[in-house]
DNA sequence: GATGAATGAGAGTTCATTCAT
DNA sequence: GATGAATGAACTCTCATTCAT
């Protein structure tokens, strides 16, 4: 019905006022989801009237879609799995692991996002959006790990697929579930202690049930 | 202890009653969480006036509580892994696995109050009620599972914890970031024949991975 | 996207705040037409909860079509020109301009909702609201003005369209355009001897004009 | 009177500007109204600036009269019944219709301002504005046709306000109200064919009414 | 106990107008 | 003089909760 045009600021100011409004709107959003978020609560801290943020986001919806495109694309901008060589597929079930664990130790609000997202039914990004997210960082993965089931490193019979969601699993897991998984097990899974523990023994059992050699 | 016998029908409507706000509102709170679930389609859909549920249940907040402990109780309704004797250590971990899954199968509701509840700091449950499920749920295992290590069916240097929680990863991950993760890997996770597969290719990567006379 | 389902209130005290609203409403949107009113004037004025209007009539343009609706029941509930019979045709012009001029005075919001919906391009009623009140209303009139025709009372070679619509005209302009004529020809069209004067005049000149017999 | 012969040119691109900015605006108030004109669509049609506006303007209620004023100046633009002479007295009926017709057809927006002030109260315009309008464009018209009843053509029961105004009546209602009617009477108004047969009937039935020679 | 009516405090969004560069 | 950025007040609509019958 209304044409909302998003505008691209061309002050410096204005710049400024934008990238203000975006990182509150992000943890705004990353804390209380879409639906949670508050508007005149993203105003108040971004030290802005309200007006400015239909100004250059158009809607609410399309903030959190900017937003979440962001926290996707920063999650991605962890190199380290795209310079990865035929070399480093012997520890590469480690180096996915470690990264994935650092991505979201870098980006609490990484695990938070995809939740909100999954419990909304996944509507905001479009099918070119995951497209592209597969492009750059699943297919080379997939290269990878297609070579070393040919050398005998990767167990010929689990599906690239199933092995990088587990890897997927354990990582997010990890902090999604933590306050309730510290609760139930009585652990203090907050501490970087307690965290680094677990990835070596994620990692002790994912790199011993994925050795080809090692198969029942 | 009840004075009159012509109470009792009333009482029992009055139970009927309250037990369908109860399912309508389990359905609510899970689909959309306490934020977005609201009192007035709780009480369209259950046919009932809205001032009723605050006469039961308080509030918004209490209601939301009871729900959730209420789906808690029911996945732990389960009672499969209570029952588990020594002479099911060898076949442990494809049992949970199994037992999670299919406890994620008939309480689609479950992983969703599990998220919404960490996305929300967890402040639902008081620390005696995960005493309680960690009691009848989790320390039988565990029992298991030392014994398991004792006679070199587990490997050692791996705890519990961690143990359980990689269980507990791979199979809530399925259906919580189902979603996201189909459009990422172009998969269709929601088919029963993909979850079958990728059941039996978690369980070979994670018995292989656990099993003591394998480690490197 | 939303259903809005408008109440029909049950009890008695609804029913009169139903109206109180409606009362209010209609005033205020002759008044301002759809875009100027304010649902918050409204409510205040009817003092009632904001709430209480959307809950009634579901959003302001319903309850705008609503009162327009109204409005032309109102005007139309006027039954004179329904009980014109054949010997009536003689005086028909006069009659209806009588009635029309009379129909103005007792619902000075007609001609208001009239402009404003003629301004708005007239998208509030749906062709079948249309097709009801020419039926009910013209069509007894087209009847006699054809048998009038017949019997040499009207003029052959005017339609009864451009008839009606004359009459029309000259009676909503007098009320629609009263406050700019009155500045224009300085004249007091608000008074009602002025009124009474020009609607001789306007029957002398239109029943002069329409006699068959003194046709050029 | 100018200072410098250099400041024409700046002076002539404000002029243009300024006149830019004028005629979007008066097609959006003719649209819209006062209450429904936005000054960020005249700005973005104008494509100039909003500040410039009122720095040009002052406020949206003064561009609002500027452009009423201007509306009435471009409607009265029309010379042709300024150049009557007694010549013209027999077929003025006819010509004044005609010429309104043309009005009306040539300046769309005219009845839309008319009928904006109406509703509003005609507030926009002062008492000599009118005044000013009446002489140039009413007084002439009523010498002639005071000069009309002396010589017997139009009847002197009939005051030459209540003839133009059933003139007016009846060429602005065809245009104001073409959408209630077309759908009314089931006609197609907007067609020019449609105009032309009913101008020539309006014109039968009022040149026949306004003559002296045969009154009742 | 059960129903419909009412409320108050917000929520998202818009807009005329002014500021700063 | 011209542009983009910012503001404050309002506007429509919503929702958890309470009142009255």
């Amino acid at each position: 019905m209304r044409k909302t045009v998003t505008i691209e600021p061309k002050q410096k100011r204005s710049q400024r006022t934008r990238e203000r409004i975006f990182r509150v709107a992000a943890r705004e959003f990353a804390a209380k989801g879409l639906a949670g978020a508050r508007i005149d609560e993203i105003a108040a801290r971004a030290r802005i009237n309200k007006e400015r943020i239909y100004a250059y986001f158009g809607s609410k919806e399309e903030m959190y879609r900017d937003v979440l495109v962001a926290c996707y694309a920063k999650a991605a901008s962890n190199q380290r799995l795209q310079t990865l060589t035929s070399a480093d597929i012997p520890h590469m079930t480690g180096i996915i692991i470690d990264t994935f664990f650092e991505i979201h130790r870098r980006n609490p609000e990484f695990w938070r996002m995809l939740a909100w997202e999954n419990l909304d039914g996944g509507k905001s990004l479009r099918a070119r959006d995951w497209e592209s997210i597969r492009g750059a960082y699943i297919r080379p993965l997939e290269a990878l790990y297609g070579e070393g089931q040919t050398n005998g490193v990767f167990r010929p019979e689990v599906d690239f697929n199933t092995y990088v969601m587990l890897l997927f699993a354990a990582t997010y897991f990890y902090y999604s579930n933590r306050i309730t998984m510290s609760r139930l097990l009585n652990l203090k899974l907050q501490r970087e202690e307690v965290r680094r523990q677990v990835e070596a023994q994620f990692l002790a059992i994912l790199d011993g049930g994925m050795a080809a050699s090692r198969q029942r």
